[in-house]
DNA sequence: GTCGGATATTAGGATACCCTAAGCCAGCAG
DNA sequence: CTGCTGGCTTAGGGTATCCTAATATCCGAC
């Protein structure tokens, strides 16, 4: 009989601790202190203290000078509020004329205060998208999550096709930089070359002939799909 | 030298505080503590508490013993706050297909949480609406509002022709009562008879020739201008 | 003109969140 | 295998908001 069913609602906190945690401990096993501190801006000790309300809440589990994880009820709901913020930035970008280099902070407030209700229709009026401006893939309403196989630029083969799926960053400078580049996601290209040493990386954009060079810190923010879309791609 | 040009961000709850304080001392001029208190469902005593320090921000004039008044400055950020609202209102009833009975509780979560570029956004996707969906009229962004003559319909003359121009509660069941009975914003309407003693008042709708027949407490909630929209009405 | 009850305020405490400063632990350098 | 350093946690405060219980004030009834 579901033990914690009706958890006591959670506080914008505790919903910001949960969603970096998941972000951070997505590739690896656990989210270090000092990291969810860095991205959250604020000192460890404030860290420490609400993991220790998280994980009494049965939202996290913590290994102590390890990090910590998310349960299976904490995943649950950073999906939800990663949804939220996704659902949000389509809405706001496709309907109310936000950019996509904009429309993050706006999310990032709204995402606290709407009710499921308002996303599940705002979700509809955009007939339910799957990615949103930056091509990440929203979770379900069902809180399913795809997980697709991207490569970052920064490690692609030279003369692999790619298209580009993600833009991996919500910094507004890098975002109207790179949408300036005709780097957003969609756009098809074909890896040309790339500097040794962290060096940069050159692609061939399809469509516009363009060729663009790519600092490592910039490329590695762009998550791609091989083989992409025409050309000699094949698999 | 504009004194306090950079107040800190109010909090929601201050948010709060003053929209109802707005509400309960528009009429008369001051607002009881203990009336701020039920309209927020809070002890009196932590009510005291704010006020303290709404007066010290100043934001609101406080007389002990006798209630509280705002400030221009807490005005200005009231009908700030009521703009938000009721902007919001109307979008999500035009946009996102809310009802009109429904959609308060949501406006009133996300006026705390929304920027002030996506209150004009939506206003202005809405072509600047003068009147939420209650027919209460939206301040614009210079935060002016309109201030109209109207009477209660449980005070309006026998024989009186009249537009319902507001719907004054927030309650689900009444505005959904209400809105089956045809006593929306916009309906014109005479009234052909009141019951003494508090008693019922007894329309007759425009446009439907239906009669309706209407309780006090009701009556008391439908603000209605004088002379409405034809017939013998002129003025 | 004083008493009593309603209303308002002060006193004292709880929670959630944040901080700085001080102490603890794990694992690498030697 | 010991000691140091950096990351983590504990200790101790601070703010904003809420509460209950106790006290103060106002005002109409008599």
């Amino acid at each position: 009989m579901h033990a914690l069913a009706h958890e006591a609602p959670l506080t914008r906190s505790v919903e910001d601790y949960l969603k970096v945690i998941y972000h951070l401990s997505s590739q690896g096993g656990f989210a270090a202190t000092s990291d969810i501190a860095a991205m959250l801006d604020l000192a460890p000790p404030s860290v420490s203290g609400m993991v220790k309300r998280l994980s009494e809440a049965g939202l996290i589990e913590h290994v102590p000078y390890r990090g910590v994880q998310l349960t299976a009820q904490g995943r649950r709901a950073a999906l939800r509020m990663i949804r939220r913020h996704r659902v949000l930035e389509t809405y706001l970008t496709q309907q109310l004329g936000y950019d996509w280099d904009g429309v993050h902070a706006e999310a990032e407030r709204m995402e606290h205060a709407v009710s499921d209700d308002l996303i599940e229709r705002m979700a509809g009026a955009l007939g339910d998208p799957r990615y949103d401006p930056h091509g990440e893939p929203i979770p379900t309403a069902a809180l399913e999550i795809e997980e697709a196989e991207l490569v970052r630029l920064s490690e692609a083969a030279v003369g692999q096709a790619l298209e580009l799926r993600e833009v991996a960053t919500q910094d507004p400078a890098r975002l109207r930089y790179l949408a300036e580049q005709g780097l957003t996601p969609g756009a098809q290209l074909v890896v040309t070359d790339r500097q040794p040493f962290n060096g940069p990386t050159t692609v061939q954009l399809r469509g516009s002939s363009a060729a663009r060079v790519v600092g490592q810190e910039l490329a590695r923010l762009l998550l791609c799909r091989p083989g992409g879309g025409d050309g000699d791609a094949r698999a």
